[in-house]
RNA sequence: GCCAAAAUAGCUCAGCGGUAGAGCAGCGCACUCGUAAUGCGCAGGUCGUGGGUUCAAUUCCCACUUUUGGCUCCA
């Protein structure tokens, strides 16, 4: 039989020829690298035969399904060493996920993480036996009796959807582990030699709280031990940029305990970073045309009600009595500002209408979701509504996509758009009128496909209220975190009757906008402190210059050289610590300040300062005015937002 | 909220039935120093909180609080 290549080449193999011997036929390395194949297309084992005249690709660890096939694997062999530990333990789901894999169990008599060495082990002593995984098709019945005799409740449970699907299905047995599953898989446990189980938690059945917790025990698995070794550096080093880490490190901030969970404490260090933060966003909202303003923490629960807020978000709001009267903490800042667009009757002459808050909002998070400063109860949202005519739509939207991504650019972010749509075959759930939908949802595309930004398209992630652009950042180690929001709502605007007098001297229903760019501003400080490792660029650092004296003799002129920078606007301090200066250098650097000058009676003599960057090591000895030059360069603020648009015009 | 793990000095951790120990940080003294840790000394803890078991609990048990990893949810 002749079998085809992705090089066009073909070659003739005996029938019965696998994926592997063909690969191995070709050469040693193609083999030794193998994991999987795509026959025709399909993604196969690499121990099924062949056919005539089929193309045949070889599919390693780096194309994704074959990390994905050598994942799901690992997975396997997990469970088929769990099995063998906890003989009566029953399985859920085993899939491969990113950087690795899990399997949902239900382990009778697990005694936790301290298990994990010992399943590790096992999954090694298998692996070294080089088990295969043999494939077995068989009808739904058959495939129900033998999980019935293994006593697997859960996969028979999933059988019965498949049933309802109509199609044989197949087995995976490995040793003495036989799993429902798709597969494919590596011919043999040999394939896995390089993984790590990384950590146990539950997980809910089928992902329903009401179901019951399963044991999910997460692993990872390379194809080498350099890239795992490289991988586990990798979380390494994401731990040692934990924001939960640095954050008390720093002086930043501090949270829990008696403070109460999920709330903030900033520190004075981690309120200059803030104050920082919110300066350039103020001067930014102002040059981009925003009325900044500034709306009250609670409110009669009334409005609450009016927004829908009181019956769709109802759990995750605080409530309290004032007089008679129900207030709530605010969870979120529309409302507001919609009182604000409604304290006049607005023309279309002033519209776009920008607002902007930095809001302070409240919401009931369930405790176990609490997450430093990405997960909490008490947060600042970079609010913004903008009220518009539908004809606007287009150019507003591309306007605070723009904007949205300056300040990613001013962070060094990388960035991936999606664009959130409704779900056509199911228009009855959706607020607002079809046509509203149908003209808004292309504007979005349309503003995106203006910019010549790419994203990608998803059907029915809309809110219920409206279509939106999430904006995922890209941080230092690659990792994407929710940042920027732009959501449509045609909700409220019906809820409050929003309009606006048009031309016609007519009242029309105004369109409305909410979009927040740094989400909310302790998780985008909790994305900055990770990002930068903690080495902030000098305009957010809390102290940006260290002056460290030689000697007592050189005190006098460092107390001289702080206060002129001080005059200058730069936030410095001296070490007049009794300690060497190597010492006081490694304090500044483990502190991460951007800046140190040091002062010896050379210096001092002579009217100049040794330079020092944080990271960079010894600049020199500048003249002082060359030194500041430095600062300055090193401490310098973004610039705003080019092409600044003054207020709208009020008539 | 649920499952699992954890909480000892400001930080990192040891001790695990007989009422606590180190390193770093802090403070003091000496040294007066040239680019990431000078030496010596001092001080610092109702061992997260509350119950229980015990002659005796930081140690064992229970509850609560908080944290961590997930599930569900989300800025």
């Amino acid at each position: 039989m002749r079998v085809f290549f992705p090089d066009g080449g073909s070659r003739e193999f005996p029938e019965g020829t696998t994926a592997l011997d063909a690969a191995a036929s070709i050469s040693r390395s193609l083999a030794s690298k193998a994991l999987a194949a795509r026959v025709d297309g399909v993604v196969t084992g690499l121990s099924e035969p062949l056919r005539d005249g089929v193309r045949l690709e070889v599919l390693g660890f780096d194309s994704p399904e074959g990390r994905e096939v050598l994942r799901h694997s690992a997975s396997h062999l997990l469970a088929s060493a769990v099995l063998h530990l906890y003989p009566g333990a029953r399985f859920g789901v085993g899939p491969a996920i990113e950087d690795g894999f899990y399997y949902d169990m239900d382990i009778p008599g697990f005694p936790g993480s301290s298990a994990l060495e010992a399943i590790e082990a096992e999954m090694h002593r298998q692996a070294a036996e080089s088990i295969r995984f043999e494939r077995i098709e068989v009808g739904i019945d058959e495939a129900r009796r033998v999980m019935t005799d293994l006593g697997q409740a859960y996969k028979l449970e999933l059988l019965d959807e498949i049933a309802a699907a109509g199609e044989s299905v197949t087995l995976y047995r490995c040793g003495a582990f036989t799993d429902l599953c798709r597969g494919p898989h590596v011919p043999t446990t040999a394939f896995l030699k390089h993984f790590r189980l990384t950590s146990v938690a539950g997980a809910y059945w089928r992902g329903d709280e009401k179901r019951e917790m399963l044991t999910r025990i997460y692993g990872t698995v390379f194809d080498s031990s350099k890239a795992l070794a490289d991988h586990l550096a990798m979380l390494e080093e994401a731990r040692k940029r934990d924001h939960r880490k640095l954050g008390p490190e720093l002086g930043l901030f501090t949270t829990g305990n008696e403070g109460g969970c999920g709330l903030i404490y900033w520190l004075p260090n981690g309120t200059i970073v803030r104050e920082e933060l919110e300066n350039l966003w103020k001067a930014a909202h102002r040059r981009n045309g925003y009325n900044l303003v500034s709306t009250p923490h609670i409110a009669p629960a009334s409005l609450w009600e009016t927004s829908g807020h009181c019956s769709y978000y109802r759990d995750n709001m605080y409530f309290m009595p004032v007089d008679e009267t129900e207030y709530v903490l605010k969870p979120m800042n529309c409302p507001g500002h919609i009182l604000i667009y409604k304290s006049e009757k607005r023309s279309y002459r002033e519209l776009p209408f920008r607002l902007a808050e930095l809001g302070t909002v409240y919401r009931y998070e369930k405790s176990g979701v609490l997450h430093g400063l990405m997960r909490v109860r008490g947060f600042t949202v970079d609010d913004g509504h903008i009220f518009c005519t539908p004809d606007q739509i287009v150019d507003e939207i591309r306007k605070v996509v723009s904007f949205a991504l300056y300040f990613l650019q001013v962070f060094g972010f990388g960035y991936a758009i999606e664009l959130s749509l409704s779900d056509p075959d199911d228009m009855g759930h959706y607020a607002g009128s079809p046509e509203m939908w149908a003209r808004v949802e292309p504007a979005l595309a349309d503003a995106l496909d203006g910019m010549g930004e790419k994203y990608r398209t998803v059907r029915g992630e809309a809110a219920f209220y409206g279509p939106k652009i999430d904006i995922k950042l890209r941080d230092a180690l690659g990792r994407y975190w929710q940042g920027p929001t732009i959501q449509f709502d045609f909700n409220i605007p019906e809820r409050f009757d929003l309009t606006y007098t048009g031309p016609d001297g007519g009242e029309h229903r105004i369109y409305m906008v909410h979009r927040a760019l740094f989400g909310s501003v302790e998780r985008f400080t909790g994305n900055l402190i990770e990002h930068f490792a903690g080495n902030f660029p000098g305009w957010l650092a809390p102290l940006q210059v260290v002056i460290l004296p030689l000697t007592v003799q050189q005190h006098e002129r460092a107390a001289e050289v702080c206060g002129m920078l001080a005059d200058r606007g730069f936030r410095c301090s001296v070490d007049r610590r009794n300690e060497t200066i190597g010492y006081r250098i490694r304090a500044a650097e483990s502190r991460k300040v951007p800046m140190m000058l040091v002062i010896g009676e050379r210096e001092a003599g002579s009217g100049r300062v040794a330079v020092r960057a944080h990271g960079r090591g010894d600049l020199g000895v500048f003249e002082l005015e060359e030194a500041v030059g430095l600062i300055e360069e090193a401490c310098r603020r973004p610039a705003l937002p080019e092409g600044g648009r003054s207020l709208s015009e009020i008539p």
